[in-house]
RNA sequence: GGGCCCGUGGUGUAGUGGCCUAACAUGCCAGCCUGUCACGCUGGAGAUCGCCGGUUCGAAUCCGGUCGGGCCCGCCA
């Protein structure tokens, strides 16, 4: 846009206060730019608009922060407090349209498969289960309050039930937990759930959904295996120490218990004797890593449960070099064959009286190493099913067993009588979908009979009180016809981030909260006048 | 509940015990320039170094606490 002072000198004036983000309303004529004035960098470089009359419709304050350009150090805090001037800026909203495409996507494969869109409500009944209830005070009914649903999982198995047999909807959900770059106190879940379907029709039916969906939102992106590969747990925890791999590198690990069970080291001998395990994973071309290199890799084992971290440097003759390389003997060999082990290649061993602890924490030691080596391919889709996990863990802390995922999900058909004579190996009919080492969601096909179900609660511990009174209605319903079903839920936020290419949901989601649960633009959450705590029959106990 | 990191003009950074009367870039204001498009030139304003307390002759700098933000463990599906 140009303005002249001799064409007209009332525009060229007013447009003289004009600064960024001002709001202007211009009229003029479209016209080639003189010769030698036109710019290939701009995709209008070529025109340029000659303004007869300028109206300044809203001056803008001189914005915090600079919303024409990109800043990477800007304080997060400063863009949550004016989150409508960050949201102005392109990268923003490229992301909330990636996030809104994703979410058309999703509407038209799945109304195109036949679902159907049922809202459920947000004001429910709260009950122990899983995470930690936001409540809500009733006015109506003095000391008595509604929850907001963690998920809507008991109402969409009741419209199965009903005979929606095929419901979707992206639901609000709402947990009251520490938070972190992926988890926000609400979020927003694909929620779907069908009736008179096998574990594999619903993962078939996700996972077409979710290539289409893909490749609308990114077709510049791979998908690295159609069909997404499906582990069970056990092999997942085997191979990559996870029930959400990252299967974009290898660097697998590698089960070594038998090689070094007879070596006389006691960081190895006593887990196996206690019946764990060992695991080592081969960092190729590590071999020459610093003690402080190495350390760190130490302290992020021993974060994530490890007792600690046996490193060994394969050198040009093969042997292995480190702290624990004299007790190795004559398994040397075994063990440099077993990992296929190179001169120059770093071995990294965890052992652990619990095999799953051991698996995770080398796990984590194997993603360290595929960011350290550059192998997470950012523009890979990684999808990979996760199936069979436990359908229990043993809870230390209460003594008792708990539903390793969710406590509706049905035992695979050959495991129901393990649910009560060794709850620890019944596997359940329970799938996960993980996308470049992020959990997307997870589902399962549900227990549809009521004593099964109670079966399985009362396992956990729930008298049969504490079950009718926290889910009667879902168990009335089983008793009246209810149809086999099954379902998932996808956490839409993470699928977005990971599909925007983000680390961190609050970046493709408008107005998302800080660490501590508080929305700075709106400064919420906030006291209440006494009038409204009156009302709700509530008094706020002031201190700690 | 616990661990770690960060907090210095509007914004991003430098400064880690005296040389700081706090520097640089950008932004802002004024003037000049007027075919520029990250315009350019000149000048100017703008910071009680998050807050409270302590140590010290002396604190942006060290210590304790606190507030805010982030990352992680626990927690959470």
């Amino acid at each position: 846009m140009v303005t002249s002072s001799d064409d007209a000198p009332e525009a060229h004036a007013a447009a003289d206060p004009a600064r960024n983000e001002w709001v202007v309303q211009v009229e003029g004529i479209v016209r080639a730019r003189p010769e030698g004035t036109a710019n290939a960098e701009l995709a209008t470089g070529e025109i340029e608009v000659a303004v007869d009359r300028l109206k300044v419709l809203n001056p803008s304050k001189v914005p915090p922060f600079y919303v024409n350009e990109e800043q990477p150090g800007l304080d997060e805090s400063l863009r949550l407090t004016h989150r409508y001037l960050d949201l102005r800026r392109p990268a923003m909203q490229e992301r909330l349209l990636v996030r809104a495409r994703l979410s058309g996507a999703i509407r038209r494969v799945l109304e195109d498969e036949g679902f159907v869109d049922i809202e459920t409500p947000t004001l429910i009944r709260s009950t122990p289960e899983g995470a930690r209830d936001f409540v809500v005070p009733s006015r109506l009914q003095p000391g008595q309050f509604y929850a907001l649903p963690q998920s809507p999982q008991q109402l969409k198995q009741l419209l199965m039930v009903a005979g929606y047999d095929r419901y979707y909807q992206l639901a609000r959900c709402y947990r009251d937990e520490d938070l972190r770059g992926d988890r926000q106190p609400e979020f927003t879940q694909l929620d779907l759930e069908m009736s008179f379907v096998t574990e594999t029709d619903v993962m078939d039916l996700v996972e077409r959904t979710a290539i289409a969906v893909s490749e609308v939102v990114r077709p510049d992106r791979p998908i690295l295996a159609d069909p997404f590969p499906r582990l069970t747990y056990a092999e997942a925890m085997n191979r990559y120490g996870s029930d959400k791999p990252d299967i974009r590198f290898g660097m697998e690990l590698v089960e070594l218990s038998s090689v070094v069970g007879t070596v006389e080291f006691r960081v190895f001998t006593e887990p196996i004797a206690a019946g764990g395990a060992v695991f080592g994973i081969r960092a190729p071309g590590c071999g020459g890593y610093s003690r402080a290199q190495l350390d760190e890799l130490i302290d992020l084992a021993k974060r994530h449960g490890a007792k600690g971290l046996v490193h060994l440097a394969v050198q040009d003759d093969g042997t292995l070099h480190g702290p624990a390389s004299k007790f190795l003997g004559d398994v040397e060999g075994g063990l440099r064959d077993a990992l296929a082990a190179e001169p120059g290649d770093l071995v990294l061993i965890v052992a652990d009286a619990d095999r799953i602890a051991a698996a995770e924490a080398l796990g984590r030691v194997r993603l360290e190493m595929g960011d350290r080596l550059d192998l997470r391919d950012p523009s890979v889709l990684a999808y990979v099913w996760v199936h069979r996990f436990p359908m229990f863990t043993w809870d230390a802390e209460s003594e008792r067993w708990d539903a390793t995922h969710n406590p509706f999900s049905a035992p695979i058909p050959e495991d129901v009588d393990r649910m009560t004579s060794d709850p620890a190996s019944a596997r359940a009919q329970q799938y996960d979908l993980a996308l470049n080492g992020w959990e997307l969601g997870g589902g399962s096909v549900r227990i549809h009979q009521r004593p099964l179900l109670e079966a399985a609660f009362a396992l956990m511990g729930h008298s049969i009180e504490a079950m009718r009174d926290q889910f009667g209605a879902l168990l009335d319903a089983l008793e009246y016809g209810a149809p086999p079903h099954g379902g998932i839920a996808i956490g839409i936020d993470r699928w977005a981030a990971l599909l925007a290419g983000v680390e961190n949901i609050r970046e493709v989601m408008a107005f998302p909260k800080t660490q501590s649960g508080a929305d700075l633009m709106m400064d919420a959450p906030s006291p209440i006048a006494p009038e409204q705590l009156a009302e709700l029959h509530l008094r706020v106990i002031e201190g700690d």
